[in-house]
RNA sequence: GGGUGGCUUCCCGAGUGGCCAAAGGGGACAGACUGUAAAUCUGCUGCAAAUUGCUUCGGUGGUUCGAAUCCACCGCCACCCA
């Protein structure tokens, strides 16, 4: 099976230009080929992820791979597939945000000089010194207005308007793989499906510009549930690569935690499982499905921050979830500072805004009012309950809101 | 440049002088049921020392006993015409 063959039966094949073609250069490991990364934060998610093991996947077949960092493009941002513009960002966060990138991409990918070593480039090298005249005679030749209105991808900016600036930015991608392929011989372009139109522009302008050019586009499904709602993203913002952003725990817990119907597509798109493997859990069903869950979880926070984080974060999701109750030995204590509190005692709702479980007192309240506190696994409805002094200081106090959140305060 | 409509709490959206911390829906959170899932039902959703007090309805200033609601100016957004 060739890793066009692999791709196809994870079903992470979208959209291609010339399916032939694509499936012969990059099972024979002859592509070389590039997927743009813009800058718009100071971490990959989810999404990115993807877009890097679709990387990984085609440079252990052989073909060599260009991460384009959009230190050029952030300067726009991309409108397609949005509601709203992005809010622009300085030059300072794009320089500091593509760091970023680079950092975190280069643990994922085979960065380096010789065959089949992955390069980054970055397009701030090309496009920030075009003279807006000589790009309008060279390129703005090449495309019709009417063509790009009608792409799908700015359908949904209809209703609330696409600004001229936004609109640019299909001709800036489409530099970026004109110059790519004259610069670096590169002949795809791969990336998320939002970005098909974007693709078939650069191809477009290549066909023109060149003689005899010809390049392909191909697009991944996008990670969507069974509601067809973007995955990777909670009520907090997305799901971030950095350990930082989303510690290792609360990501092994998003994994863990998703619907029955999406884990097995979760599986087939973001890990590097046998296909067999795969295929053997998709029998599963009800509560045996569960411990399915696990192994993705598993499996993705493993590659994303390490055996030895994964092994915790797995730990710990255990012993807190364990049957016959949650097991909170291991948990450790947010300190208090007695100064914080009025008259020298610690009280509940007090100690669980120190502890974060609650972000103000009015929340803690509500919280215990409807039966969602437990202290050392204790329920308590009293708001105006004060904790055991003795206690926090010996070995301290575990506090619990809701079914999923611990945290155990001690003096 | 001209005209019209708009800006309300996390989001959508009602409210056009007091009965407004502001309907309804979504989301989030909590309870019941469960498998750390989904569905369903219930509660809840500005802040606080909490039958009370305080701060909110784009911004500033004004009218009024009283303003999300009326007036003035400013800002932003959408649509139509050029």
């Amino acid at each position: 099976m060739g890793v066009y063959e692999e791709l196809q039966a994870r079903g992470l094949l979208a959209q291609l230009t010339d399916a032939e073609k694509i499936r012969e250069m990059i099972n024979n490991g002859r592509a070389t080929f590039y997927i743009g990364f813009d800058p718009t934060a100071d971490s990959l998610h989810v999404g990115h992820f993807m877009a890097l093991c679709l990387m990984k996947r085609l440079q252990m077949a052989g073909n060599k791979p260009i991460a384009l960092l959009g230190g050029g493009t952030g300067m726009v941002g991309d409108p397609s597939g949005r509601t709203d513009s992005r809010p622009m960002m300085t030059v300072e966060e794009i320089q500091h945000n593509c760091e970023c990138f680079r950092q975190q991409m280069s643990r994922f990918i085979d960065f380096g000089e010789g065959e089949g070593k992955a390069i980054t480039v970055n397009n701030a090298d090309w496009l920030l010194d075009l003279n807006y005249v000589n790009l309008l005679r060279e390129v703005g030749t090449c495309f019709t207005v009417n063509e790009m209105l009608a792409a799908r991808c700015y359908k949904q900016r209809w209703e609330k308007g696409l600004t001229f600036f936004e609109f640019n930015y299909m001709i800036m991608q489409a530099y970026d793989f004109y110059m790519l392929y004259k610069n670096y011989g590169c002949q795809m372009q791969f990336g998320g499906d939002d970005q098909w139109s974007n693709m078939l522009a650069g191809r477009e302008l290549i066909r023109r510009k060149l003689e005899n050019a010809d390049s392909e586009a191909m697009t991944i499904t996008l990670l969507t549930n069974s509601e067809g709602k973007k995955m990777g993203k909670t009520a907090k913002g997305a799901v971030w690569l950095d350990p930082n952003k989303t510690s290792p725990f609360d990501f092994y817990q998003y994994w863990r935690n998703v619907g029955d119907q999406d884990v097995i597509k979760c599986m087939k798109l973001l890990t590097f499982l046998p296909i067999e493997e795969i295929e053997s859990y998709e029998k599963k069903e009800g509560q045996e499905l569960n411990a399915v869950k696990e192994v993705l979880a598993y499996n993705l926070t493993e590659m994303v921050h390490g055996e030895e984080e994964a092994k915790k974060a797995q730990d710990g999701a255990r012993r807190l979830f364990a049957a016959g109750g949650a097991d909170t030995e291991h948990l450790e204590a947010v300190m208090l500072d007695l100064a914080s509190f009025r008259d020298g005692k610690v009280d509940l709702i007090g100690a669980l805004v120190a502890a974060a479980l609650v972000t103000n007192r009015s929340e803690g309240r509500r919280a215990i009012e409807q039966g969602g506190v437990l202290v050392d696994e204790e329920k308590v409805t009293d708001v105006h309950a004060v904790l055991d002094q003795e206690k926090l200081k010996n070995g301290g106090i575990v506090l619990r809101r809701g079914k999923k959140k611990f945290a155990k305060v001690a003096l």
